[in-house]
DNA sequence: TATGAATGAGAATTCATTCAT
DNA sequence: GATGAATGAATTCTCATTCAT
């Protein structure tokens, strides 16, 4: 989990050094568990360089969250999604709902390690929180509201679910996925993720009931 | 969240006192951010006190972990899911897992803080991951494992998925809906849980797609 | 270094039992790096306990320190030191001086533990240092003075040299052959300690300079 | 017991202090009996600023240790003794003893803090006894062993006794006098050590007996 | 008397932050 | 701007001593 890369931001090459030092030992030992020293040692500056750059210890995590905010929304909101909606027409359902989750998932993996601060300290602070509901949770899910009314609009899904709740059904099942390949990786075999997630998806089409019995 | 209560393990009133305020307080700020001054003034005990029941800091976060692993132990795997499978002969298949579920979320919710410390922590220490692993979630993967083979014999339940997808999926869900109520509660009233449980049960059942359609 | 024994001072149980704890675990590791949680264990009573019969800690350095002079005073000085006197009538001197040293080394042998423990303690505290002059140094160059003059009376030693001088290169011999039996023990195997306190005797009684040729 | 100098290291200018310091009070106190706090305020540097030169409080100590024995190393073994070699041809033995003696005990003299210190600490650790058989107690003694063959084949000292024997004779002899000196300043002035160190020379070189009698 | 749990003052150590160079 | 040595407040942990039982 080092490859954070955070160059299509505009910073300058050290703050940019230090950021993504930041993100990934706040990723493996939490912001607490992470000392100035450390990250200034891994960015290759002086520690006393990061205070040019972020005021307080504190900045750097707040900066990690604004720019993952950045990041999201304009990625994930807008671009690829609208692309999808496109190039869902006339398509399977099953098909595109499987590119979507992929998609998604890549997407996650790639900020794996800034969402996991971000969400870990999240836990502790609500300010964070509002941010992260305010920026992403709430533009994510009209997003799907939207993409879920126009498959309900032309029947290819039930119309008798609030598109919320599948919204975080997806979620759920998405951040699962991610969890236990980064939690335990030696118990999830790369190779068997493919097939999980194709489950994963035909669960959430086709739930687990054996259809006709009922 | 302050109602962790540890009477059943049979600890002395100190040593209660001190773990359930060290629960408490990590639960908030996280291991990191708790200083043992912190837990001993909410334990009502001197800090030198701590010492005497734990050697380190870090032994409170083992002995949280090891008590969390012997209360689910005890309680989830064995108890009430025999019991369960016995009251769920001849029961409509929604109806039993809608029980199961919320017999499982009511569990998770009375652990919460335990389990919110352990797995924000398991992110960082291998070993209390294996930890988890071992003792949790492969005996609850078992367990789910049977239940969902006898579902399968009478019929009820697809026999074309893994029991182990599903069961993530499930455990997905029910983390998820822990996760909202307790990061979010304002934006998730208690009166709208009810029915998301009820909606959550049904995708997992259902699935999203349009019946007839396909 | 175990085999303190204060059975001859009219202590209870328990405190005998706690000085030789105590004694035992001082010379090991020092007074300060000793602690009274040691010397109860030790001792096999309550650390309270230890509070009954010493005030504090540093009495019981004080009273090893009383001790000694009691066991010293009553032992070297009086008692065998004159039976020696008689005993070294009409005999060699050297059959003399080396049962004398033999003698005094069994002896200070037996009190090593409490003599380290409050010779480095008297590094640091003035007031042992007093109290082992007056009480231990003196009366013992004292006697060693009248033994001295004895000797010279007879012609059987120099009369040209002091006899505290003597004395103090007698005491330097001895100190160091005990503290290299204790600091080095694989390197002074007990084969050689006879030899050497043979060889060291002859040294001082004869000198290192070749006779005849000066 | 103040003028430690550690210039001829070449240490930062705090590191110096520190360890100046850390001899000065160790040696009063003992190592244990010293806090960093104390070391800090007579090194006039902040007590964090102690571990950023020395890991941990044991490291001041093993830090005295090693320079202990480079500064004996170097100065005693190599240098001063072999210019005695030369100096003490065709000279008086007694001569030569005395210079000998004198030379080592203003060396020892010189560096008493730091042997105090570390003597003391032996007594408990048996790498520091290690490192001071190995790295001083071995050569110094080969080297005695070196002028002693000299002196033997030259017709000046007796043929009969092993070199290490006297050696350590000589070396408790030394040592003795210079504690006598530290213990006791007031029961040992100045003006008798000369007379001290001349009979004490004169009874390693011609012993106690008296000659012609025997 | 004896106990040992509890204490809290004090010790070593850490680390974000400052500031002279 | 950049550095990194220095700081000292805060943190974990120790231990002699007390005291209720």
């Amino acid at each position: 989990m080092d490859e954070i890369d955070l160059s299509e931001l505009n910073l300058s090459e050290k703050e940019q050094k230090i950021l993504e030092s930041a993100i990934s030992i706040f990723s493996d030992k939490g912001y607490n568990g992470t000392t100035t020293n450390e990250i200034a040692k891994k960015a290759g500056v002086a520690e006393g360089t990061i205070f040019r750059y972020f005021k307080t210890k504190k900045d750097i995590l707040s900066s990690i969250l604004v720019h993952l905010i950045a990041l999201i929304s304009s990625k994930i909101a807008l671009h690829s999604v609208e692309e999808l909606a496109k190039e869902a027409e006339g398509r399977d359902i099953r098909w595109f709902l499987n590119k979507l989750i992929r998609d998604r998932m890549s997407l996650v993996n790639s900020l794996f390690p800034m969402l996991r601060v971000v969400l870990t300290e999240a836990t502790y602070h609500e300010e964070i929180r509002e941010a992260l509901y305010k920026n992403i949770i709430v533009p994510a899910n009209n997003l799907f509201t939207h993409l879920y009314g126009l498959m309900v609009e032309k029947g290819q899904v039930r119309d008798d679910l609030p598109s919320d709740v599948v919204f975080k059904s997806i979620v759920a099942n998405i951040a699962s996925l991610i969890f236990q390949k980064t939690l335990f990786p030696e118990h999830f075999p790369d190779e068997d993720t493919d097939k999980q997630i194709d489950m994963t998806i035909n669960i959430i089409l086709t739930g687990i009931e054996k259809k006709g019995v009922k």
